[in-house]
DNA sequence: CTGTTAGCGCTTTCAA
DNA sequence: TTGAAAGCGCTAACAG
């Protein structure tokens, strides 16, 4: 630390008063039992000096530390986590929390580490999040703090936050029928992991909110369209498929956008154009929707508003358990148009 | 805290000992003046009691917190600043240390705010990281703590750590010369982003080390490819109206993935086949650049490294102000070929 | 070899 | 309305 750094000691000498008068002119106890002249002095001293408060010498005593750990399985490999973080930042700042990170690559030795490391330093919560929605199982050693889940969801017995795919879905599926798309047809689903919550809460949810469009239109899914991975290199070969059966569908969802890309890629190969020949919609607003051309019309994943509200359940100490689901905006851009007519 | 958190009270107890020799021990201090027999009872007191030293109070004597704190101005953007911390989270890891994060947006006032909050916790140093590459002067504020920079140049006061461009581009342009292009141009150059670091270090770093090269081999750049902006679309409008020239190409170079994305795009649209018709190189191995078709060759920005490095240089001590390079591999992939012959 | 004592900077009874 | 003193958990002189 600066040597000298300025102390309470410091501001009470030069207001010439007691620490202990300093101290309960700064932090504004209510009883405020202090002359109106004395509280002048200090508050002048404390700016002239520049002082600032010793967090860590504080938190002795009080035992809080105005800090916040962001835990997280991987923050790099998308752009995703930086917003869920920019979000968790914003509304730490704006209470004046600051937030100590740690990723654990999903290895429980680091993140137990982590966690430790964390204790250690007295943070008075944790936000554990995942990059991907899925079902976890809370480490035992978080149970000493507050704790929220983000992007997760747990055992019932703590806050979460998740983003509403389902509606989304309902909202993406309906933008398709409402222009009188029937024959629509999914890219990037598969069972085995549209049933598993611990590999994917999306999966389910999207379908589910999909299937439940259609079937207020009186229609189904379309066949194919299946594949294991939602990378773009998937997109383009379950399109590939898809454009070699029968019938063409009017139209697809892609599960995400990385998918759609690569749909977007087998499209143009096939000399299909989007919209004209077919229209195409997605999920997440990852920046290459926007990159696109045409631009994707898609729901939009609100990492930054579910990683403030985050942290903002765990400083208002709003711990009731259960779900708190986070709306997904729809972004319409430039791939929908009306079906051809044939 | 979890109040009845184990002390080192508790462990001396237990060992029958006094807290002195309990930290004594713990901490292993070059004079190990303790009987063997005294340490194996204190480690096995805090062992069984799962004591773990409160950070906080330690640092209010050692003046040490074993935190970092990482001051960007935009984490959540570009998934790059994603990598550059995860790399400072590795390195500080591995060192026992831990991060707290802050991000400024550019906003001076924020800005202060951060560094305020992150010195009243005693943080032990600073990385001060810029998201994309420029010259920057120092907050004021920060020069309490030892800083580097990341992604960052200062004014030769401060160590900093930056990605090579002028040797990528030296090695992206040869990879071009080599094949045997001589008609090559750059998309997204411009004049002012060229010449003012306080907007981008990897312009002029990337120009340069691609006029070396083509100097070496007697060539000139080609004119065309002008673009203030370097997002996709600027890409796209940049290639068109090179591709409105007498000439065309050989071969381009993106001055990032984002450009080359937008050029591929206007190729499509032209007919131009990557790399039959016209080959393409580029910088940053953003992830768009394994996800198009061909994929995209490109020198990729070592974030990751860098992260790692600048938190190296802070724990190491090793402070001497000037910049560390870190060189930016070419990753080859498949949209260079030989030229067409005509 | 080990224990006593004195703080680090702050908050908080308790007394004056 | 104010101040003295204790103590948060730990480390570091200094004795013993």
């Amino acid at each position: 630390m600066a040597r000298g750094r300025v102390t309470l000691a410091d501001v009470a000498r030069h207001a010439g008063l007691s620490v202990t008068a300093a101290s309960l002119v700064l932090n504004k106890r209510p009883g405020v039992r202090i002359s109106e002249e004395a509280r002048q002095r200090v508050f002048a001293a404390a700016e002239e000096l520049g002082y600032r408060p010793n967090v860590a010498a504080r938190s002795l005593r009080t035992r809080k530390t105005a800090t916040i750990a962001f835990v997280s399985d991987v923050v790099a490999t998308t752009r995703f986590a930086g917003d869920m973080i920019r979000g968790a930042l914003d509304a730490a700042r704006e209470r004046e929390h600051v937030l100590l990170i740690a990723e654990t690559q999903g290895d429980p030795e680091v993140e137990r580490q982590a966690i430790e490391a964390m204790l250690d330093r007295q943070i008075d919560g944790f936000v554990y999040a995942c990059m991907y929605s899925r079902r976890v199982t809370l480490p035992q050693a978080m149970s000493a703090r507050p704790t929220v889940l983000l992007n997760a969801d747990g055992d019932d017995s703590v806050p979460c936050v998740l983003p509403d795919d389902e509606s989304a879905a309902y909202q993406v599926a309906t933008a398709l029928l409402e222009r009188g798309h029937r024959r629509i047809a999914v890219i990037g689903r598969t069972a085995e992991i549209e049933r598993n919550p611990r590999r994917s809460l999306a999966a389910g949810a999207r379908l589910s909110g999909i299937r439940r469009a259609l079937a207020a239109y009186g229609a189904r899914l379309s066949p194919g369209g299946q594949s294991d991975g939602w990378e773009p290199s998937d997109g383009y070969e379950a399109t590939r498929t898809l454009l070699a059966r029968r019938t063409l569908p009017q139209a697809v969802i892609c599960m995400n956008d990385r998918l759609a890309l690569g749909a977007y890629q087998a499209f143009a190969e096939a000399g299909l154009t989007v919209p004209d020949d077919i229209s195409v919609v997605s999920f997440d607003d990852d920046a290459i929707a926007g990159w696109l051309r045409p631009g994707l019309t898609t729901a939009a994943l609100p990492h930054e508003q579910m990683g403030r509200l985050a942290v903002e359940l765990l400083l208002d100490w709003d711990l009731k358990p259960g779900k708190r689901w986070v709306p997904m905006p729809l972004h319409e851009r430039a791939s929908v148009a009306a079906p051809r007519q044939d």
